[in-house]
DNA sequence: TTAATAAGGTTTATAATATAAACCAAATTT
DNA sequence: AAATTTGGTTTATATTATAAACCTTATTAA
């Protein structure tokens, strides 16, 4: 059976990475209400998609107060591919 | 975002679930040589399935040999069904 | 006939992961 | 100027996954 990319078979990595393949950026603020998680959990998420390669994080300003964009790179949205390809072995679909 | 099933949302439960879904039943060194498992590991995963009631295992005799044979219960088919139908949403499928 | 090896597992210890709680700095409100 | 809010990060803890060690019975080899 096919190995299951451990990054992306994660809840709150893949919410993140199935909401940015659908936009061209989304702000910390945005990802952490839509997928209802503590801004501690997306943070370390985040890191980890982040040194993977797989979203590009910009930490920049909106006014004066911080504001972190991310998007996806091309390589995450391989691996997002290949996943699903995998995952669709499991599921019968 | 729908909650995945965490106790479906694990690489080697969920192939064995997939496995399950499509047999009869199947026995343990059968689905430790398909999930490419180690015992130790494909014994603590039928352990939860069994203890959710997703599959029934049944410890029997083959000859003079143990044989542990597991099938899908419909509280697992279920279960697995809603699983498929939350991953969907991420997927985009 | 008993020592070694294999089959079929289980138990337990460890590594990895996910999560929340605590914290921090700057801005805003009271 | 104290308290609160915003937008996060760091760190400690709980959960999970995994492998290593172990157990029992059966078989084979010496």
């Amino acid at each position: 059976m096919k190995e299951l990319n451990p990054l992306l078979h994660s809840q709150l990595r893949l919410a993140v990475i199935s909401i940015l393949m659908n936009v061209e950026e989304a702000d910390f603020v945005y990802l952490k209400e839509k997928t209802e998680s503590t801004a501690g959990n997306l943070s370390v998420q985040l890191d980890k998609l982040s040194s993977a390669g797989y979203i590009s994080v910009e930490k920049g300003m909106s006014g004066k107060r911080p504001r972190t964009t991310c998007s996806i790179t091309s390589d995450g949205r391989k691996a997002f591919e290949e996943y699903v390809e995998a995952l669709k072995t499991y599921l019968n679909i």
